[in-house]
DNA sequence: TTATGTGCAAAGCGTTTGCGACCCT
DNA sequence: AGGGTCGCAAACGCTTTGCACATAA
C-alpha cells in the first residue's frame, strides 16, 4: 500500500499529497533511473490529471531531503535529461552502455578507498564524487 | 603567433577564419577551464564583433575533431554550463573544489587500471568514463 | 482554517539553427 | 567564384516559476 519512498517521506515529516504519493510509489518500483518525463508518464497512468511542473517539484524536493538522488549522465557527449533513483544507503557507481542506455550499478571497495586517498592527498577531504563507465558490451569475436 | 591549438587545427586540415584563430588562441592560453560565455568574453576583447553562436560552433567542431575536452561538471546539483579545456594526449581526471568551484587534474595510474578491470569484470569494454571528486579544502583545526 | 501544494501557461537558461551576408581558399 | 562560415535573432529542450485555485493537516 505505501510505498517504500512513501514511508521514507513520513518520516522526514512531508506533507503527503496524493500527487507526491503516486510519484513515490512510480520511483519506489523503477528498477531503472527513469528521467523525469518517463517519472511523469508512469505517474499519470496512476493519476491521469498530475502535472509535469509537479513531478519536476516533487523529485527536487524529494532530493534536497536526500530522498532521491539525481544523476546527470552523458549519453551522446551531452547530459539530456537528469535520471532519478532512490536515495541508497549504500553508495555505489553507474556503468552505462552507451548502446542501450541502460544503467548498471556496482561497487569497489579499493576504488572507494582511492578516491578519498587522493582527495586527502591533494589535501582536500571529500564530499562527493562521481564515477561513471561509458562502456560497450564486449564482442565475443570481431 | 600562431597559437598551440591553431596549429593542431591546420594539422587536422581546418578551415582557419579569423574567429578560430581567436578562440584557438583564448583555449591554448586558457588556465583554467573556462565556459562557453567565458571563452566569448576572451575572445570578444580580441574580436569585439565575434559572436556567441560562433564560440558555440566552433568548441563543438574543436570537439568533434577532437581538439577540445567538453566537461558537463555538476556544481550544485545541477550542471550549468560546460566547461572546455584542450584535449590532452594525457589522461587526466577532475577535482573540483565545490567553494570555489576551480578543477583541479589529477592522473592515478591504480585508479585508471582499476576502472578498466570493473568493466571488463562486469563483461564489457571501457569506452569512456568520467570521475570528478566534489572536494573542500582541508581545515586545519574546526 | 490556513499554510502548502497544484495546474496551467509563460518565462528562463544554455544551446542550436535558418537565413542572408560575408570571407577564406 | 563558390562553398564554407558568420552574425543575428528566433527556436529549441529541459526546467523553473507566477498566479489563482485546491487540499492536507
Amino acid at each position: 500500500m505505501t510505498s517504500r519512498l512513501e514511508q521514507t517521506c513520513v518520516e522526514k515529516g512531508l506533507k503527503l499529497t496524493g500527487q507526491r504519493k503516486v510519484i513515490a510509489k512510480v520511483l519506489s518500483e523503477a528498477a531503472d533511473h527513469p528521467d523525469v518525463n518517463q517519472v511523469y508518464q508512469r505517474a499519470a497512468t496512476l493519476d491521469p490529471k498530475i502535472s509535469i511542473a509537479t513531478v519536476y517539484r516533487t523529485v527536487r524536493l524529494f532530493e534536497e531531503y536526500g530522498i532521491l538522488q539525481k544523476h546527470e549522465f552523458a549519453v551522446g557527449g551531452s547530459h539530456g535529461r537528469a535520471r532519478y533513483e532512490e536515495a541508497d544507503t549504500d553508495h555505489h557507481d553507474h556503468l552505462i552502455d552507451i548502446e542501450t542506455g541502460e544503467v548498471y550499478e556496482f561497487l569497489d571497495e579499493p576504488l572507494e578507498k582511492l578516491k578519498t586517498a587522493i582527495a586527502a592527498r591533494m589535501g582536500f577531504e571529500l564530499v562527493d564524487h562521481r564515477l561513471e563507465l561509458y562502456v560497450r558490451r564486449k564482442k565475443n569475436k570481431v
